[in-house]
DNA sequence: GAGCAGATGTAATAACGTAACATTTTATCG
DNA sequence: CGATAAAATGTTACGTTATTACATCTGCTC
């Protein structure tokens, strides 16, 4: 895995937006974690430093780093798991493991639109797979 | 659209699953909304009858109802639809109009899988494109 | 009718997320 | 530089979503 703050500090420089100490602190518990993490174990983590994080705190940060593609929120887990790639887009599809919890991002042009209906406008998707990864074992 | 509540019991009797009256109320609530429907908004609905009903009443009953394939969750709303189809498996595609709410649902066999990661076995799919559907005005 | 399994009732609380307003920091421009 | 506007963060309080744990009831089987 390529450096993700670096790539977010390069992606950010590039877009304009402002990858501020707090943002940036917060991105890198999420970069660090092997798995999904939820807002309010950012929470106590950030906590354990500043003491003064509330959840908007981390809510706002998280809230920046998903608009600025460097963050995935993991809606069936209320998660949330580091884009691989800066700026990849709202097009990831997740396969999360329900026995490691790895998550592995792959990207698609305009994935999962299966049968679309005539004249809908897609403007968000949400993809995500669960089962067992390949290193797991297989009950 | 076909009888939902009939599918339902039609689906029930042959695969051994109990619509008792609960289940099937909050069934009949979800099938009736033309949008998808929060578990605290079904509750204070059945509450305006039976007085009882408290959070782990409606939770149970939209357990048993996913599981039996009579409703799906909406993830990224905390939300829950009627399957239009009873026991179509787990394999649905939703369309989320943003606009009238309205949720169109259809069926893929492997739907979203892109680039699935060598060895990854998916047991379950939340797929749930949000945008704007064929009768709502563009901005 | 004793015993069991499944379903439901009930109380309490955990987990997740946001609104509203105060304060501080940073950018901009005269 | 200093005024001022915009963006970010601090802080309090609360709203929403969901679960745990245990009690009770209901219907079935023997």
């Amino acid at each position: 895995m390529p450096d993700i703050m670096e790539d977010a500090d390069r992606h950010c420089a590039k877009t304009g937006a402002r990858l501020t100490p707090l943002r940036r602190r917060v991105l890198e518990l999420v970069a660090q974690a092997r798995a999904p993490v939820k807002a309010y174990d950012l929470l106590s983590q950030i906590d354990r430093t500043s003491t003064s994080a509330k959840p908007p705190t981390v809510y706002r940060a998280l809230d920046f780093l998903i608009e600025a593609g460097l963050v995935h929120r993991v809606e069936a887990l209320n998660a949330f798991v580091a884009c691989p790639q800066a700026g990849h887009g709202h097009a990831a599809v997740l396969y999360v493991c329900e026995s490691c919890a790895n998550v592995t991002e792959v990207q698609g042009s305009r994935p999962g639109q299966e049968n679309k209906p005539a004249g809908f406008t897609v403007k968000r998707s949400v993809i995500e797979h669960y089962g067992l990864c390949a290193d797991c074992p297989r009950p």
